[in-house]
DNA sequence: GTCTATACTCTGATAGAC
DNA sequence: GTCTATCAGAGTATAGAC
């Protein structure tokens, strides 16, 4: 990408990278192409390429620029506060983070169905490494007797996947549910009645 | 696709799904080419397409037949059961079915996360019948007091959201668990738990 | 039924004028 | 910085020999 120096600049890299978000997000990375994004970010194909080097380049700044968002609400969950409300406050951000961000979920889901080619080494990386981290935070306030005792890190896959079921799936869940009906306003009494008796202690 | 007639005709059409449905499942509709399934099916490019007419052909056969497979487990809830026994059976059939298909989870996976775009007539009538119909059930069944009042909608988004995700996610299920673990074997316990918890009356 | 050869289109990327 | 023109390669599909 090219150094934002002018404020053309800015604004054409940043069309570009949204222009990438709602393409690749859609259509995966191969299913994309250039032609599309940009004319869906106002430019010329050859003029995009003057801002990004290649395709590659833009999905990887996308990918990129993605992680640290994704993190984000893992990395608040607070070892010092009270377990079951700790975990439901992760809860409610990955759901607002489905909500406010559902193309930015699609980008991920995408890249990891294909076998994570190119997200490989953040996920074996970073992410791991902050899992391995709360799960010593999870398995102790259950030694406490703080909360029920389940496998730590099959409780935070089950916060993933239950969150990132609304933006992934969003065509089918809107669908099944018919019109009229707010995904995430009902997804959210029922999460957070799900994790609250699962954790319940005793 | 050819009708199977001969021997011969039966082989290759089972080897071009089965090709289709590797390729297809881990590269999505666009990314796959094929090349790759021809050769993966051991056959010439032309000659895949003397049974399959073009590329869609092949992908929308895959989709035809997953369909049933999909809906099966839901399917045989049964109404005159014992309810919180149902719904986990249900959940360990749906596992089941990750573990031993994930191939058809991801193709299924790939087609909602683009919008579904062929998959819609599918989605809105067989499945969403299938759905409402359940749903009367597991209302029912909460009205009698036999399992905790929760939305039954969301209720059936979480079983696919949960089990799914094994299949559908399994490179970050499998680099984040590290080496020598069964991810499945671990999820049955640790789903039995979550739906026996928050399901239980009361 | 299967293969070689090939037509034709799409797509990522570059050259070079302005 | 942006555009027109264009290239090279990949990809779907067809023609026609055997």
């Amino acid at each position: 990408m090219l150094k934002p120096k002018t404020r053309i600049q800015e604004r054409n890299s940043r069309a570009i990278l949204e222009a990438g978000l709602e393409v690749f997000s859609s259509h995966g990375f191969r299913g994309a192409t250039l032609d599309q994004i940009a004319e869906v970010a106002g430019l010329s194909k050859p003029n995009l390429l003057y801002y990004f080097p290649s395709k590659d380049s833009v999905y990887l700044a996308l990918l990129e620029q993605l992680l640290e968002t994704w993190l984000d609400p893992l990395a608040h969950m607070n070892p010092e506060g009270d377990p079951i409300e700790e975990v439901l406050s992760y809860v409610r951000r990955k759901l607002e983070l489905s909500r406010d961000f559902p193309r930015e979920s699609r980008l991920f889901a995408n890249e990891i169905l294909q076998g994570a080619p190119r997200m490989m080494p953040d996920i074996a990386g970073p992410l791991k490494t902050l899992v391995d981290e709360k799960v010593v935070v999870l398995t102790r306030w259950m030694a406490e007797g703080r909360m029920a005792q389940v496998n730590p890190v099959h409780l935070i896959f089950s916060i993933w996947s239950l969150t990132q079921h609304y933006a992934d799936f969003d065509a089918q869940v809107r669908t099944v549910l018919g019109p009229g009906h707010d995904p995430y306003a009902e997804a959210d009494p029922f999460l957070d009645h799900l994790f609250r008796r699962m954790l319940q202690p005793g």
